[in-house]
RNA sequence: GGGCGAGUGGCGGAACUGGUAUACGCGACGGACUUAAAAUCCGUUGCCUGAAUAAGGCUUGUGGGUUCGAGUCCCACCUCGCCCACCA
C-alpha cells in the first residue's frame, strides 16, 4: 500500500491544475458567479510567511469551496507594488524598484503555487506597471474633472527621514509608520502644496450605508468612528472693541449661557490680530513654544496650558464679555479650530480651575442633591439636564432647548447648524518616486493644467538615484527631462508635476481591474464588472480603516459616474485575525523568530497539512498562536483519509449488512451537512473537526467491515470532496484514485440527505431536580407519559425517586426529562 | 479616559434560539506491531474522594441574582486583549 507523500503528489498536482487551466474564470460563464479574494499583497524581499499564509488560505477555501458547488469561482490574483518600501530598498542598494519587482514578483508566484492557493494567473495585475497605473491616473482625472479633486495648503504630517509628506494613518503614536524605533524621531507637521480628494462629501452616505454591510462588527465601528459625524451648530461671537469675529462649532449649544471663556488653537492667524498690546510678547511666546512641541507631546500634555490673549468676545446670547484665550488642546484642523469653554465639559473645567476663570453652571442634573453638588462646582455635569439661568430657555430639558437656542441665535444672525466630521479630507499627493505620477503639467501662463486622457498613461521614468530631492519634492524634480514638456493647452513650455499619487489610490480600485486586467481602451468592461460586482468575500487582517474606507468611496464615486452598479464594492468581509509567535508577539523580522511556510512544507509535511492546521486552530477572527506541534497533528488526519481511501479500493467487492450500512451514511450525511454550513458562516475549525470525527467513525466502521460497494464508495467520496477545499491536492489525487478522470474542483460539492439525519432512537438525559442522574435510549419523538415510563422503569431512577414526592417534571422531547422531587 | 471584545482541562479550542460542559486536535499515559525505535493502529485522559471502567462530590475569572435547569440571561467586581484617544 503506498503511503501518503506529499511531496510527490503536491508539485505534480499544481503542475497539472497550471497546465489545464482549472483555476481559470470564465468571467461570461453563464452559472452563478462567485468571487473570493484576501487583500493583495505587497511584495517585499521576505516572501511570504505564516500570516500571508493564514491570508490567502481564508479566501481560497471559500472560493474552493464554491467552485465545488457549481460556481463559476474566481479566486484573483495581484500585488502591490508602489509604495514606501521598495523605494527605500532602491536607495539603499541601487536597485531601481523596477528590476526589484522584476525580481521579486516572480519568488511569488512559486510560494502562491506551493501553498496550492486557486488563483487564476491568467488575469494577475500589478499596480507598478503602466498599463495598470494609467488608469489610477485616469481616476485622479476623474476626480478633477468632477471636481473632487482640488490643491491646498495644508499642514501635514511629515516624516525627517524620508523627506516626505504621511497621511494621518501612517502616524502611529506620533511617529512615521515606517520610522517608529525608539530612537526614530516624532513625526513632525509642515505646510505643503497638497492634492486632495473630497471623500467628506461623501461622508454622511458612507456612515449610513456602515449598519447594513455584512462586515466584522468591530470594523464597521472602527469605520463610523474614523467618519467621526457630530452634529451642533458654528456660533459666532462679536470681539470686543474691535470689528472682528470669532466663529466656535459646539454640539452643546445649550450650554451657550455658560460660555465663560473662548479658546483659539494657537495655530490660527486671528490669534495675533486679536491680541491686545500688553498680552502680545506673552501669547507670541506661547505660540512659539507650542510650534515646536511636537504632536505627541501636545497630546500626552494632558495638563491643560493656555495664555489670555487681553481681548474680550461678546456672548450672542447674553452680551456677556468672555475673555478670549490661547491653547494648544483646542485643534486647528476640526470645526474652526475655536470653541467656547464652559463648565459643563471636562476639559474646560478643568481649564476654569487652573485659570481661576468664573464660570456659571447652567445645566443642573434632576436629583437634588447632585444638583446641589453641581451648583457649588464640585465636578463638571456634562450630561443632560434642566437649564437655569439661560433666559427665556431656563426650566427646558437640554436636549430639547438645544435645537430651540441654535434656531434663536441663527435668526439673529449668530449662529447656523453644523455638521462636522472628524475625517479629513483625502491628500493623495506623496513626494515620492516610487508611485504613479499626477497627471498634471504646472504652466507658467495657464497654472495646473489637467493632462487630457490621451496622454495618459504619464509613464513613470527609469532614474538611477531614488532619493527624495530634499526641497520636498520627490526624486522626480531631477528627471529633467520628463520633467520638462508642454502645456497641452497653450503649447508653451511647463513642467509635471514633481507628486506621486498615495498608493492607497491604487489598492481602492484594483478589485474592478481583476475583472479585465489588460484593457488599453478602458479602465474595465462595464458590462463585465456589472454582472461580477460586488465582490463576494473579502478578507484580511489590516487596514480597518483606511484602505476599506477608501475603496467604499471609490466604489460610490464609480456609482456616480456610471462606471459600476453598486455603490458598496465589499458585500462581505471578514476581518481575520493574524498568527503571532508562540509568546504572543508578533513575527519580525528583525526578532528572527519567523515562520517561513515553505520550510513546513519541505520538511515533508506538505501545504495541504499546512493549510488545514492554519484553518483548525482557532475561530478565524482570533488571534493564534503558531504552535509547530499543530502541523504534525493535521498530517495523521489527512494520512488516516489517504489509508482509508487506499484499503477500501484494495478492499474485495462485497455487499454490508444494513445497520452497517445505515451507520456509514448517517456518519457521512452528517458531516456534509456540517462542513456546508460551517465552511458557508467562515467557521472553518469546527468544519475541520466534523471531517475528523467523520473520519474516526469510518476507521471504527472499517474495523467491522470494508468492502467495495455503492456505500463505502459514497462515504469515502463525499470525505475527500469536502476536505478538498482545505486539501486539495490530496483530495484530488484520492478523487481519481477513487477512479474520476475529472478534477475534484469543480461541480463535485454533495448534497446531504435528511432522511440519514433523522433518528428513530434519541438519548434522553434523566435529571432529579437538575442534577444529572442517567440516561436513556427512547424511540424519537416520544410523548411524555411515555419517557416518564422509561424513566421510571430505570432501575437507578427508580431507586432515585422511590418514596418521594415528584412536585413538577419537565420534558423536553428528545433531549431531557427533568423530576423535581422535595429534598428533605 | 472612551468604545468594543474575551476569560472554559496541562495547551489550542467545542457547546444551535438556556437543556448530557470540555466536541476536535495537541500533549501525556497504557497496549498491539517491531530485535529496537520511528511510523501506524487500539485504548485512557477535567479535578477531588475511591481498588474501581461501583458510587459520590466539585468545575466554564470572582461574588450575587433569575430559572425545574445557566458557559449561555441580569447585576457588581477582577483580569487580559484590541481599537480610538483633548474632535468641544
Amino acid at each position: 500500500m503506498k503511503r501518503y507523500n506529499p511531496k510527490e503528489i503536491e508539485p505534480k498536482w499544481q503542475k497539472i491544475w497550471q497546465e489545464s487551466g482549472t483555476y481559470t474564470a470564465n468571467l461570461t460563464s453563464d452559472k452563478p458567479k462567485y468571487i473570493a479574494m484576501s487583500m493583495f499583497n505587497y511584495p517585499s524581499g521576505a516572501g511570504i510567511h505564516i500570516g500571508h499564509a493564514m491570508n490567502y488560505t481564508i479566501s481560497d477555501v471559500k472560493a474552493r469551496f464554491k467552485r465545488q458547488q457549481g460556481y463559476e469561482s474566481y479566486h484573483p490574483v495581484g500585488w502591490d507594488a508602489f509604495g514606501l518600501p521598495a523605494e527605500n530598498y532602491a536607495i539603499k542598494a541601487g536597485v531601481s524598484p523596477q528590476e526589484s519587482m522584476a525580481k521579486i514578483i516572480p519568488g511569488y508566484h512559486k510560494q502562491y503555487r506551493a501553498m496550492g492557493w486557486s488563483n487564476d494567473w491568467e488575469k494577475e495585475i500589478a499596480t507598478h506597471l503602466p498599463e495598470y497605473y494609467k488608469w489610477t491616473q485616469w481616476i485622479f482625472s476623474q476626480m478633477h474633472k468632477h471636481g473632487m479633486a482640488y490643491q491646498d495648503v495644508r499642514m501635514q504630517w511629515w516624516c525627517s527621514i524620508d523627506n516626505t509628506v504621511l497621511a494621518n494613518e501612517q502616524v502611529i503614536d506620533g511617529k512615521c509608520w515606517r520610522h517608529d524605533g525608539p530612537d526614530d524621531p516624532p513625526a513632525e507637521k509642515r505646510e505643503v502644496k497638497q492634492w486632495f480628494f473630497k471623500i467628506t462629501e461623501y461622508a454622511d452616505e458612507l456612515l449610513e450605508a456602515t449598519d447594513s454591510l455584512d462586515w466584522t462588527e468591530s470594523v464597521k465601528l472602527a469605520q463610523k468612528n474614523w467618519i467621526g459625524r457630530s452634529t451642533g451648530a458654528e456660533i459666532t461671537f462679536k470681539v470686543k472693541d474691535n470689528d472682528k469675529s470669532i466663529t466656535v462649532f459646539t454640539t452643546r449649544a445649550d450650554t451657550i449661557f455658560s460660555a465663560a471663556f473662548i479658546v483659539l488653537a494657537p495655530e490660527l492667524d486671528l490669534v495675533k490680530s486679536l491680541t491686545a498690546s500688553n498680552q502680545s510678547k506673552e501669547v507670541e511666546a506661547y505660540i512659539a513654544a507650542s510650534e515646536k512641541k511636537s504632536e505627541i507631546e501636545r497630546q500626552a500634555d494632558k495638563e491643560k496650558t493656555g495664555v489670555f490673549t487681553g481681548t474680550y468676545a461678546i456672548n450672542p446670547a447674553n452680551n456677556e464679555e468672555v475673555p478670549i484665550w490661547v491653547g494648544d488642546f483646542v485643534l486647528a484642523g476640526y470645526g474652526t479650530g475655536a470653541v467656547f469653554g464652559d463648565i459643563h465639559d471636562e476639559r474646560d473645567f478643568e481649564f476654569i480651575n487652573k485659570f481661576d476663570i468664573s464660570a456659571r453652571v447652567t445645566v443642573l442634573p434632576e436629583d437634588e442633591v447632585e444638583a446641589e453638588k453641581v451648583k457649588n462646582k464640585e465636578y463638571a455635569y456634562t450630561s443632560e439636564g434642566i437649564l437655569v439661568d439661560s433666559g427665556e430657555f431656563s426650566g427646558q430639558r437640554s436636549e430639547a432647548a438645544r435645537d430651540k437656542i441654535i434656531a434663536w441665535l441663527t435668526k439673529k444672525g449668530a449662529a447656523k447648524e453644523k455638521v462636522n466630521y472628524k475625517m479629513r479630507d483625502w491628500s493623495v499627493s506623496r513626494q515620492r518616486y516610487w508611485g504613479a505620477p499626477i497627471p498634471i503639467v504646472d504652466c507658467p501662463k495657464c497654472g495646473q493644467v489637467l493632462l487630457p486622457d490621451e496622454d495618459l498613461p504619464v509613464v513613470l521614468p527609469e532614474l538611477t538615484d531614488f532619493q527624495p530631492s530634499g526641497d520636498g519634492r520627490s526624486a522626480l524634480a531631477r528627471a529633467t527631462d520628463w520633467l520638462k514638456t508642454s502645456c497641452p493647452k497653450c503649447g508653451g513650455p511647463a513642467e509635471r508635476e514633481t507628486d506621486t499619487l498615495d498608493t492607497y489610490i491604487c489598492s481602492s480600485w484594483y478589485m474592478y481591474r481583476y475583472f479585465d486586467p489588460h484593457n488599453q481602451s478602458a479602465i474595465f468592461n462595464k458590462d463585465i464588472v456589472k454582472k461580477w460586482e460586488p465582490i463576494d468575500f473579502y478578507n484580511g487582517a489590516d487596514h480597518a480603516t483606511a484602505h476599506l474606507l477608501y475603496a467604499r468611496f471609490i466604489a460610490r464615486f464609480f456609482t456616480k459616474i456610471g462606471l459600476v452598479n453598486e455603490p458598496e464594492p465589499f458585500k462581505q468581509f471578514l476581518f481575520n485575525g493574524k498568527v503571532t509567535a508562540k509568546d504572543g508577539t508578533m513575527f519580525s523580522k528583525s526578532k528572527g523568530n519567523g515562520v517561513d511556510p515553505l520550510d513546513i512544507i519541505d520538511q515533508g509535511y506538505g501545504a495541504d497539512a499546512l493549510r488545514t492546521y492554519l484553518m483548525f486552530a482557532a475561530p478565524l477572527e482570533i488571534w493564534a498562536r503558531w504552535d509547530p506541534g499543530g502541523v504534525p497533528g493535521t498530517f495523521k488526519f489527512i494520512s488516516r483519509v489517504w489509508t482509508l481511501v487506499q484499503e477500501y479500493n484494495e478492499a474485495s467487492e462485497g455487499s454490508l449488512n444494513t445497520p452497517i450500512a445505515d451507520e456509514l451514511l448517517r456518519t457521512t450525511h452528517r458531516m456534509i451537512k456540517k462542513v456546508t454550513e460551517d465552511i458557508e458562516n467562515n467557521r472553518y475549525n469546527t468544519a475541520i473537526a466534523s471531517l475528523m470525527e467523520c473520519t474516526n467513525s469510518l476507521y471504527k466502521i472499517k474495523a467491522k467491515s470494508i468492502s467495495k460497494n455503492e456505500v463505502w464508495k459514497e462515504s469515502t467520496e463525499n470525505l475527500v470532496a469536502c476536505m478538498a477545499p482545505f486539501a486539495p491536492h490530496v483530495a484530488e489525487e484520492l478523487w481519481q484514485q477513487l477512479g474520476h478522470s475529472t478534477s475534484i474542483h469543480a461541480d463535485t460539492w454533495p448534497k446531504y440527505d435528511e432522511k440519514y439525519l433523522v433518528e428513530d432512537k434519541v438519548t434522553i438525559v434523566v435529571q432529579i431536580n437538575g442534577k444529572l442522574r442517567g440516561q436513556l435510549q427512547i424511540e424519537s419523538g416520544a410523548d411524555e407519559a411515555r419517557a416518564i415510563e422509561a424513566a421510571r422503569s430505570d432501575d437507578k431512577i427508580a431507586s432515585y425517586l422511590s418514596g418521594k414526592d415528584i412536585k413538577k417534571t419537565i420534558y423536553v422531547p428528545d433531549k431531557l426529562i427533568n423530576f423535581v422531587i422535595s429534598t428533605s
